[in-house]
This record gives C-alpha cells, sequence and structure tokens, in this order.
RNA sequence: GCCGGAGUGGCGGAAUCGGCAGACGCGCCGGACUCAAAAUCCGGUAUGGGCAACCAUGUGUGGGUUCAACUCCCACCUCCGGCACCA
C-alpha cells in the first residue's frame, strides 16, 4: 500500500485491540481514576445516526487521553433496551420485543464498533436483561421499604388505542405524540414515587455540580420552589359535622395582598366544590366542572391566552385580614395539582385574577402603591401596603412577614414552601419493561417480594397487546400471575416501570457489571464514582437527569453510594442539523436530486428551482445522513475527525459531507508527512535522522500544547485545526527527525486512533500506542525572541514592526516614527500621547 | 409572556483579563502535472474603489465608554432551545 488506504488501515487496528484487550479498565489501584460516561442509547430499529459519534467521538478522545496521561480510565456502553417502539413492533411483525431488541442491539455495536470507539466492551449492560432488571427490581424494593413508593388513585393520561397510560411529556393536545391517538384523563390506581420528599435537596445540590448553565436552570424551575403562607378561609354557613365552620386553604407567595382579596377561586376539582354550591348555581357549577374534567392538564394549559372562564359557586368565604364575605368561584385556571387547588383572588396585584375579575366584573382595590391605576391593570411590581390597616406603610417584603406573623398567632395561616415538582407516576401499562417486585392480595394490600424471590422475570408471551378488558399486557400471563403463599392466592403486579427505571442507575452497574450477589460493590462504587464526566443529549436536561439523581439520592441515605451527586461534570453535545432542498409545492428532494447554479438550487432533472433550509435530520425530509455510508467512503477516521471538527462540541451546527473531504485530506497529508508513497515505507526524510530545525520543533511543541489543553477543555475543533497547521508547517520541512513525528502521532491518535496506529507501527514500535504517555512540551518553545508589534495611529493600523521581545518603548517609537506609513499620518503634527503595551502594541495619538 | 444560548467572509467556524478581525477547513479563481479528466501539489481569495503602492468600509441594529471595542455599558431586532394561567 502507498496511499492512505482506510479501509485496509481500520478492520486491523480495530481487531487489533480487541485482541490485546487494549481498553480494558485496569482495575489498578494506584492509578487515578476517570470516569468517562456516554448516555446510553436506546437500541432503535433505524440504526446510528450521525449524531451518536459526535458524543461518542468526543468522550472516545478524552478516555484515550486520560489512559495516556496515566489515569486508569473507565469507559463503557450498554442498551437502554427495554421500551415502547420495540413492543409495538412486536405487535407489528408478531415477534417477540426481546428479539427485535436483540437484533438491534447487534446493528448499533457492530456500528459503533465500526468507528474504532476505546469502550471496554466487557461491561457492556444490557437494561433488559434478567441479571441487570433484577437489580432494578431490587433498588425499586429499596424504594418502597423507605417509603417512597406507594400505589395511588391518580388521574392519567389514558391512551385507549395504545391501552396505557402516557406519561404528560408524551401527550400534546390531548393526543398521544408518537400516533396521533387520542387520549383521555381517567382515575387509576399507579404507583408513584415520592420525589417530592427530595425536592428541597434535588434543588440545594445543583450548586456544587460542573453542568451548563441552562440545565441547572431548567431543573431549578422544574423543581420550582416558591415560598409564601397558607391562609385559611372560613365559608360562611356552611359547616362541618362538628359543627365548626368548614374551611378552605389556599396556598400564596403574596400575603402581604390578603387585604386586597376580592374574591376566592378553587380548581374545579376541589373536594369542596360539590358540598359548598348553592342549589341555585349547582347545575352550572356541575356542568362545568364535568366539561374541565374531560381537557387533560396540558391542554388546559396551553389554553393560557385563551379567556378566562369560571362559575360563582353561590358561597362566600370571610377574609381573615378584615372579616369580608367574598365570593368563592370555580375557574379552570387554578390547577388541583399545584399548592391546594384554591386561591384568594388579588385582581389588584396579579394579572390573572385581573382578567377574571374584569370578566365578570368583581371589584378590583389597590392595596400595594407606586404603580398606575389598578382598575386598568395589575400593579405585579414592589410598593408599599395600602388600604391594608396593620400593614400601611409597609414596603412589600416587610409586609408578608407581618402578615404571615399575624396568621400564624391567630391560627389563620402558616409560613409555607411549595414546588411546582410532581410526584414520579411510575407504571406503565406495557409488557416489555421491568415488572415490579409486588403481590398484591385479594383485599388490594401490598405483599413486596423479598429480596431473595428476585428477579421477577417476564413472562413469556404470543400476544402483547392489552387484554380486551382493558387489563395490562402480563394480564395475559394468567400462570405466572398466580402465586401461593401460605395457601393464598396472590396475584403479581401487572404493570411494568417506566424506560427511565433502567437509565436511573447505569451508570452503577458499569462499576461492577458481573456481579451476582448485589448490584454493585461498596469497593467498586467507592474507586469509581462519581461520573467524572456525563456526555449527552441536551434533550434529557430534565427527566433523566432528575430521576437518576433522586435515585442516587435515595442510594445515598441507603448507605449504597458515598457521594451526593451521580454524574459530576455534564457536557450536552449540540444536534446536528442538515440541509434540506424544498420546491414551492413544499415537496422535499434529497441532496443528489439538486443542484446549485449561480447561488440558486435547482432540481437536476426538471430545473424547478427549490429553496434550502437547515433543518432536522429526519426521513421525510430526506436529508439523513447515515454513518456507514461516510465510513464506507472516506474511513472512520475521517468520520470522527469532521464531527469534531465542525465547531464547538455544544454548538447545533449543519452537516456538510464536503467538509469530510477537507478532514480527510488532512489525513491524507499526515500519511504522506510520513511515508513514502511510492514505495509505501517511512519516508526519506523521517530516515534521515537530521537535526529538527527549530522552526519545526516550535511547531510540534506548540501542537503539544495547545491539543492537550483543548481536550482538557473540550474545545476539539481547535485542536485540529492547530494540528492541521502544524502538518502544513512540516510539510514545508526538509527533514521530520523521527521523535518528532513519533510525538506527532501519539497527539493525533486520540482523534484519529487508527491512522496513529499505523503511523506508530511504521515508526517501529510493534505495540499499541494507547498506554503510551502523552508528550511533554518544553515551554521555551512557547514564547518567541521576536514579536510583531501594530503600530497604530489614532487607533488605526499603519504599519508592522518586528522587534525582539522585550522591546522598550524607546525603541519601539523610533522605528515607529521611521515607518513612511506612519510619517504620512503624522504628516508633521505633534503627537500627544503615546500608549506602549510591551510586546503587544504601539498607538500614537495627534 | 418568562428563562437560557447565539448573531463574524460565499459556507462551517477562529480570535473575548479590550490591543494586527477572519486561524483552520470548505467553496471559488489561477497555475503545475495529464492526450484529457479525477486525484494530488503550488499560489490567491472580507467588501468597495484603484493598473498599483494604497485608500475607505467592515463582527445583527442604534447609541455610549476608551488612545483602542467582535470583546465592556444602555436600548432594540432576529434566530435556536426550554418553560408557560405554578397563585
Amino acid at each position: 500500500m502507498t496511499r492512505y488506504d482506510p479501509a485496509e488501515i481500520e478492520p486491523r487496528w480495530q481487531a487489533h485491540w480487541v485482541k490485546h484487550e487494549c481498553f480494558k479498565t485496569l482495575e489498578d489501584p494506584r492509578l487515578p481514576k476517570y470516569y468517562v460516561l456516554d448516555m446510553f442509547p436506546y437500541p432503535s430499529g433505524a440504526g446510528l445516526h450521525v449524531g451518536h459519534p459526535e458524543g461518542y467521538t468526543a468522550t472516545d478522545i478524552i478516555a484515550r487521553y486520560k489512559r495516556m496521561k496515566g489515569f486508569d480510565v473507565l469507559h463503557p456502553m450498554g442498551w437502554d433496551a427495554f421500551g415502547l417502539p420495540a413492543e409495538r413492533a412486536a405487535v407489528r411483525e408478531g415477534r417477540h420485543p426481546a428479539e427485535i431488541t436483540q437484533e438491534n442491539i447487534k446493528n448499533f455495536k457492530r456500528q459503533i464498533q465500526r468507528l474504532g470507539l476505546s469502550y471496554d466492551w466487557s461491561r457492556e449492560v444490557d437494561t433488559s436483561a434478567v441479571d441487570y432488571y433484577r437489580w432494578t427490581q431490587w433498588i425499586f424494593r429499596k424504594l418502597y421499604d423507605q417509603g417512597l413508593a406507594y400505589l395511588a388513585e391518580v388521574p392519567v393520561n389514558w391512551c385507549p388505542a395504545q391501552g396505557t397510560v402516557l406519561a404528560n411529556e408524551e401527550v400534546a393536545d390531548g393526543k398521544y405524540i408518537e400516533t396521533g391517538d387520542p387520549v383521555e384523563r381517567r382515575s387509576m390506581k399507579q404507583w408513584m414515587l415520592k420525589i417530592t420528599a427530595y425536592a428541597q435537596r434535588l434543588l440545594d445540590d445543583l450548586d456544587g455540580l460542573d453542568w451548563p448553565p441552562g440545565v441547572l436552570e431548567m431543573q431549578r424551575q422544574w423543581i420550582g420552589r416558591s415560598e409564601g403562607a397558607e391562609v385559611h378561609f372560613a365559608i360562611a354557613g356552611v359547616r362541618e359535622s362538628s359543627g365548626a365552620e368548614e374551611r378552605f386553604t389556599v396556598f400564596t407567595t403574596r400575603p402581604d395582598t390578603l387585604f386586597g382579596a376580592t374574591y376566592a377561586v378553587l380548581a374545579p376539582e376541589h373536594p369542596l366544590v360539590e358540598k359548598i354550591t348553592t342549589d341555585a348555581q349547582r347545575a352550572a357549577v356541575r356542568a362545568y366542572v364535568e366539561k374541565a374534567k374531560n381537557t387533560a392538564d396540558k391542554e388546559r394549559m396551553l389554553a393560557a391566552e385563551r379567556e378566562k372562564t369560571g362559575v360563582f359557586t353561590g358561597a362566600y368565604a370571610r377574609n381573615p385580614a378584615n372579616g369580608e364575605l367574598v365570593p368563592i368561584w370555580v375557574a379552570d385556571y387554578v390547577m388541583m395539582t399545584y399548592g391546594t387547588g384554591a386561591i384568594m383572588a388579588v385582581p389588584g396585584h396579579d394579572e390573572r385574577d385581573h382578567a377574571f375579575a374584569v370578566k365578570f366584573a368583581l371589584p378590583i382595590r389597590e392595596v400595594i402603591s407606586g404603580g398606575a391605576d389598578v382598575q386598568q391593570a395589575a400593579h405585579t411590581g414592589d410598593g408599599v401596603a395600602v388600604n391594608s390597616g396593620f400593614l400601611d406603610g409597609l414596603a412589600v417584603e416587610q409586609a408578608k412577614a407581618q402578615m404571615i406573623d399575624w396568621l400564624e398567632e391567630r391560627g389563620s395561616g402558616v409560613r409555607r414552601v411549595t414546588y411546582k415538582l410532581r410526584d414520579w407516576l411510575f407504571s406503565r401499562q406495557r409488557y416489555w419493561g421491568e415488572p415490579f417486585p409486588i403481590l398484591l392480595k385479594q383485599d388490594g394490600s401490598i405483599v413486596p417480594l423479598p429480596e431473595d424471590a428476585l428477579p421477577v422475570t417476564l413472562p413469556h408471551l404470543e400476544d402483547f397487546r392489552p387484554t380486551s378488558d382493558g387489563r395490562p399486557p402480563l394480564a395475559r400471563a394468567e400462570q405466572w400471575m398466580k402465586v401461593e403463599v401460605n395457601g393464598e392466592t396472590l396475584l403479581r403486579e401487572t404493570n411494568t416501570m417506566p424506560q427511565w427505571a433502567g437509565s436511573c442507575w447505569y451508570y452503577l452497574r458499569f462499576m461492577d457489571p458481573q456481579n451476582a450477589t448485589l448490584p454493585f460493590s461498596p469497593e467498586a462504587e467507592r474507586r469509581w464514582g462519581p461520573v467524572d464526566l456525563y456526555v449527552g443529549g441536551v434533550e434529557h436536561a430534565v427527566l433523566h437527569l432528575l430521576y437518576a439523581r433522586f435515585w442516587h439520592k435515595v442510594l445515598y441515605d441507603c448507605g449504597l453510594v458515598h457521594t451526593k451527586e451521580p454524574f459530576q461534570k455534564l457536557f450536552n453535545q449540540g444536534m446536528i442539523l442538515a440541509y434540506s432542498y424544498q420546491d414551492a409545492a413544499k415537496k422535499y428532494y434529497s441532496p443528489d436530486q439538486v443542484e446549485e447554479r449561480d447561488g440558486q438550487w435547482f432540481v437536476k432533472s426538471s430545473g424547478v428551482p427549490v429553496s434550502t433550509q437547515i433543518e432536522k435530520m429526519s426521513k421525510s425530509r430526506y436529508n439523513v445522513v447515515n454513518p456507514d455510508d461516510i465510513v464506507a467512503e472516506y474511513g472512520a477516521d475521517a468520520l470522527r475527525l469532521y464531527e469534531m471538527f465542525m465547531g464547538p462540541l455544544e454548538a447545533v451546527k449543519p452537516w456538510q459531507t464536503s467538509g469530510v473531504k477537507g478532514v480527510y485530506g488532512f489525513l491524507d497529508r499526515c500519511w504522506s508527512l510520513l511515508i513514502d508513497t511510492k514505495s509505501g515505507e517511512l519516508s526519506e526524510a523521517v530516515r534521515a535522522e537530521a537535526e529538527a530545525s527549530p522552526a519545526l520543533l516550535k511547531e510540534l511543541h506548540r501542537t503539544i500544547e495547545k491539543v492537550g489543553s483543548d481536550i482538557e477543555a473540550l474545545r476539539f475543533n481547535t485542536a485540529i485545526a492547530r494540528m492541521m497547521e502544524f502538518v502544513n508547517a512540516a510539510k514545508k520541512e526538509r527533514s521530520i527527525p523521527r521523535e518528532v513525528a513519533e510525538q506527532f502521532v501519539l497527539v493525533l491518535s486520540p482523534f484519529a486512533p487508527h491512522l496513529a496506529e499505523k503511523l506508530w507501527s511504521r515508526l517501529g514500535h510493534p505495540q499499541s500506542l494507547s498506554r503510551e504517555p502523552w508528550p511533554s512540551y518544553d515551554p521555551k518553545w512557547l514564547v518567541d525572541d521576536e514579536v510583531g508589534i501594530p503600530v497604530q495611529v489614532n487607533g488605526k493600523l499603519r504599519a508592522s514592526l518586528t522587534v525582539p521581545k522585550g522591546a522598550k518603548q524607546e525603541q519601539v517609537l523610533e522605528l515607529a516614527l521611521a515607518e513612511p506609513g506612519v510619517q504620512k499620518q503624522l504628516d508633521g503634527k505633534p503627537i500627544r500621547k503615546v500608549i506602549f503595551v510591551p510586546d503587544r502594541m504601539l498607538n500614537l495619538v495627534v
């Protein structure tokens, strides 16, 4: 072989790495540890797209670099293998989801291995394997024992066509986002996890994390802490069985405005609605509540800008601040799921209440001064209390505190913190998920299975649809369902866990993946936890990361992990988009059906003009790029390098196949720099063993320094640019001493490992370079003896000087004044001021 | 509406403790090699004017601070992502 030929090089080295277990985690306690993790993929039938290798290449470069820097690196890969798509495919194709999943995993693994990623495959995990999910069940038991898992009758999104509940995020506009099937609200008994018990800690512990600020903020907003008070309102004329006046409680963040509460609102689902409604209003209220019940939460929220609606109950509540009777309304702008499901309405100082009050002609009262006319618009800003009795004259913050104290003294209210975060609906009516380790008695009571009864394996089924009477698919396994305990027949839980369950702890299993007696050993956890760098898509910013943090904290409380947080540093790679082409009728064309003429795009066959835009890759837009095709044409090293060279890792950026050609050319030049393309042997320039020129050494050491610091900062695009500069400079040299060649090859190796290995062996090393130490640089080469100094006149560049480093102002000024360009600008005018920054610039002000 | 991020050549992008804007790559133009093409190699390439040296303009828009602004401050526009009647 004489030319660079990735198709020949790459498979050989991939085989070499596997054969010699080059990337096996050493488990050598003398070495410092480094745990670098990718968000493991769901193995879909569509296979890998070019977005996957982006994050995987980044972590691979880090892993290879850290190994060379002497770390014991844990860099594993596995499969988030349970999930609905395989189950749907199973129903469609009449096959078993396990079979489909294993097939997809095989394909994913093949594609990933073609990229030359340095995973320790001996640690591969599969969340749908029995030895994995038995431990998911085991951890669920821990949650149950801590009182954090409970069965509750809750309103859910039920999709009749799919026969399952759906998570809130799977529903939009009353439809299942995947299929468009209608979703209805239904009350069902479901497993819930009490994530709300950890709300404050999930919020507080965000502070110590090295995460993107956007993700931290999204988590904070999702948790949604707000401080305020609960205030009790007595209901005039409505009594409890004890004879005391019935009351309801509202949550407010503005107790300072209590004197301005001119009405109150209950959510349609509020339990007191039926009781307090007067006979005269009953028909209207019932009709309203009935309608609201059939509107899914999400849809109600989408109506944010919609006209307010509501119905008067006929009842009145006593405002505890001033004893006034205020009407109680029912309206769907108040939600049962937040706070107490009831509010005090202060139309003068809340925009929503204001809109409602205007529509229904309810009184509006100013109680905080400092705004415009509250009859026109709510004043939500700062000010001083007015029309508020004992609060008058106080600023908002003091008035809040004073009012809460006053309410607490009188038993009319209490200081309170609430969170938007809700408990986690943890069951699904599906087959392809973890069975719960739970038995149910005839009377509905719960019998958790002991540890030694695990795993509860999935029974074999032929039909994965729900039963005809609407029970989950597992109810078809009649024998499996029935369990005899002490002569009593108990039934297994037939719901399964959601897909999030397996991904909540997989990073822990990677630490000790073959453990048969525990999910992971304490020693392994102490060695490897926490994950040092976690890389994945921003789409998991809230749910996966919040759920995993929650489980981690529960395990921490059980003494099973030694860190409060699972992922110390998080990095989100940006999505890769692609150009798409559309004609006036919005019909899409694939890139090979179109051509460019004078900056305008046309369909080749018909000449019809098309518009071009950058969009998400999708089949229907004909703009999907398959990594297999790129590897086949340019090789894995070129694909890796291009994905890293496109731009900053975190940026969203468009794919351009022409860019792959560019980096391929660079790899080709690396090859021809060291290899004689006629003979295929090491080039004469390397073999000559001449002294390296100072210019070459300078380039080399700067490259070593820059590439190392860029890798540490995940700035791969500029690292590659620096290596290109090195090669461009080295090409001009007569000789490339072996030592220089070797150090450059080592620097290149994390990025283009196949080519680097090949060159390394040509340089006479029989062993893989994967454990060679990272080259060190000599700082003396990083400083110049001479520096270029720009000379400005009135801030504009007029000349450039080359002066010795550290040159004094007088010297530089003298040289500058001799420059014709400078003289022309000065034109005999006196110099008013000289600004001189040593080794940087000279500016003359005239 | 609120929160977060970003606007730089024909294109992807470099450069922000304020100090030569456009590194590196793509594309394009010219040249070498070739019967020719591909590949490869060499040179050029922000925009406007000029044969040229050179001059002017230029980092989304409008102001400001400074000897000096892609970088700092104020106001605004556009795009991307997230949240959205959360009391």
